[in-house]
DNA sequence: GCCGTTTTCGGCCCGACTGTTTTCAGTCG
């Protein structure tokens, strides 16, 4: 089983610990054991082995054993003794927004409901008004909400969050109604993809600014609408919140709506030893019950005598234990990126010539980029064959420096089922840097996907595995491999990982480019650009990259020219060692 | 059930908004 899986049964015995009338601490703690199983990127069959489960944060003696026996059969006594007191549908009621486990536990004594089906009916009939404390409002926010579930819409993806929480941010700030008009939440924290837009401001009226945001173009409903706070559902298929609040507390607002979770409840917990209670309002010695505000951020971590945390590290995972050691890794910046490493061009399935390309790069400050266009392989995205290859390599040769930017010739080429690449190595080995990248049989099983990219690695010529697990965000699930074993090998090798900074892509995600760095592989954060706006796309990958720890010195394209050059070479060289004669034999028979 | 830069016991983050109440429980983030 999956730690995602183990985590899941977690959270159901917690769920049905509501139902059964437990401790509330009690349930905390499996469900704080839960997210803790979701964050660790080592398989619990590893930390079992090594009997370093109870290791787990928030994981004891008797979560462990659980955990053990769930990992081994599925299921452990305690959850099957809760599963067998309740119908097996009723957690189904905690997915309708609006009902809680106290509202669940009374449909299901009062009126027996056991599922979303019996609920869906009793609505229908009315006989749900006889339930205590819901009047009409509450049947019809009961209504809406589960034909909202009916067609219940995905999170969404950083990229279009990103754009419509700009929208929406440029229409405040326009108003004159706002100040200081932030998207905070998972948005700033550079989630893959957001559950709903966080915005939060300053403003001198701020019953007007509430007004305006739920009157915004784009909204279809008013959720909630307070003094200090909205909520809107949007025409796009997303909740928005605003929160305003006074200039002298923007920071501890912005801290406390940033999150997550996790983060702040550790930051919370944190203070209190401290003898300090954090809220959105402000940071109060709880001895004196004086309180103080602040308007940065940076001025709250500071009241807690930490250094800032960036907002993509806020996970709840160790972060704070760092900040108070100041052992904060010194994230990589947009700043720090000097290249960009995998680019396309008309020559296969790009929109712009090698020329528009290249000034366009120089123009945004890059100082030297990599044409890496497709492979044969490649018949849908017009892949080169070799002849056009060689071609490419001779055209892009002659006008190297002549656009401001230094041009490396590149490939993204294929890999194929077996391992093997789409391009032979005497062709590979005259370019200055190889992408490799799987495009094609997805389905194959975890062993031979993990020996396919393991061949791809050990080829003396492959210096960048491109988006390495294939996932398209929201869409398609990336293909099964070993990741530990394809990382391990990385590194030995001298090969980079790819962090593809498509919004659709990031590939790899933030867990498994943190799990990579301390597996000591160098990482690439690349625009995969076939276009001039994919160029934008790079705060995604840095974002990323920010998220999983990574600091100029892991990332490749951070880099000098001839410090990646020098990257090539290292590998070629120890390539050349062990597979001389394999290559010799190999031109032999082609060229020969 | 878990945990400790005061603690192996006594805590466990904090506040806004809704709907239904005559002062608050429930839900959410």
């Amino acid at each position: 089983m999956t730690n995602y899986d183990i985590a899941a049964r977690l959270n159901e015995i917690a769920a049905l610990m509501e139902f059964d009338g437990e401790p509330f601490f009690k349930i905390k703690a499996y469900e704080r054991a839960a997210r803790s199983l979701e964050d660790c990127e080592t398989p619990v069959r590893e930390l079992i082995d090594a009997g370093e489960v109870d290791e787990l944060p928030g994981v004891g003696k008797a979560i462990a054993q659980k955990i053990v026996d769930i990992e081994s059969t599925g299921t452990c006594k305690y959850l099957e003794e809760l599963r067998a007191k309740f119908p097996s549908t009723i957690l189904e009621l905690l997915r309708v927004p609006g009902i809680g486990t106290k509202t669940a536990i009374a449909m299901y004594q009062r009126l027996g409901i056991t599922g979303l089906d019996d609920l869906r009916a009793a609505v229908e009939d009315g006989s749900i008004a006889a339930l205590p404390r819901l009047g009409a409002k509450g049947v019809e926010n009961l209504k809406l909400a589960l034909s909202r579930l009916a067609q219940r819409t995905q999170r969404m993806r950083l990229g279009d969050a990103w754009e419509l929480a700009a929208r929406i941010t440029a229409a405040l700030e326009e108003a004159k109604l706002a100040k200081n008009v932030v998207a905070a939440g998972s948005l700033r924290r550079m989630e893959s993809t957001v559950g709903d837009l966080d915005f939060i401001c300053t403003s001198s009226t701020p019953e007007k600014a509430l007004d305006f945001f739920c009157a915004l173009h784009g909204v279809e409903r008013v959720t909630a609408k307070g003094d200090t706070k909205a909520t809107v559902w949007l025409h796009a298929g997303i909740a928005a919140d605003l929160r305003v609040v006074p200039h002298r507390c923007f920071g501890n607002l912005l801290q406390h709506f940033t999150g997550n979770k996790d983060h702040n409840v550790k930051l919370r917990e944190y203070a209190l030893r401290k003898g300090l209670s954090v809220s959105e309002w402000g940071v109060q010695t709880i001895e004196t019950g004086r309180v103080r505000t602040s308007a940065t951020e940076a001025g709250v971590y500071e009241m807690l005598g930490l250094p800032f945390i960036p907002p993509e590290i806020r996970l709840g995972l160790n972060e704070i234990e760092l900040a108070r050691k100041h052992e904060l890794p010194a994230l990589i910046e947009i700043g720090d990126i000097r290249g960009d490493l995998h680019d396309h061009t008309t020559w296969s399935d790009g929109t712009r010539s090698i020329e528009q390309m290249a000034r366009e790069a120089a123009r945004r400050g890059f100082s030297y980029m990599s044409i890496s266009d497709h492979s044969r392989g490649r018949a849908v995205g017009n892949g080169l064959s070799i002849e056009r290859l060689l071609e490419q390599i001779a055209e892009i040769r002659s006008v190297a420096t002549s656009y401001g930017i230094r041009l490396l010739c590149s490939s993204e080429v294929d890999i194929r089922a077996d391992g093997t690449l789409d391009f032979p190595d005497d062709v590979l080995a005259q370019l200055d840097i190889v992408v490799a990248s799987i495009h094609s049989g997805f389905a194959a099983d975890k062993s031979k996907q993990t020996a396919r990219l393991l061949r791809a690695i050990e080829n003396p010529n492959v210096n960048i595995i491109g988006h390495p697990t294939g996932v398209l965000i929201e869409q398609r699930a990336g293909y099964e491999f070993d990741a530990d074993a394809v990382f391990r090998a990385a590194a030995a090798s001298g090969t980079a990982l790819e962090i593809n900074s498509n919004p659709a892509r990031l590939d790899l995600s933030a867990a498994l480019a943190r799990r990579a760095k301390e597996l000591g592989c160098t990482i690439a954060i690349d625009n995969d650009a076939h276009a001039f706006e994919d160029f934008d796309n790079l705060r995604f990958g840095v974002g990323t990259a920010r998220k999983a720890g990574l600091t100029k010195a892991d990332v490749l394209n951070a880099r000098t020219v001839e410090d990646v050059l020098a990257f090539v070479a290292a590998k070629r060289a120890r390539g050349s060692n062990s597979q001389t004669r394999e290559k010799a034999a190999q031109s032999t028979e082609l060229f020969g």
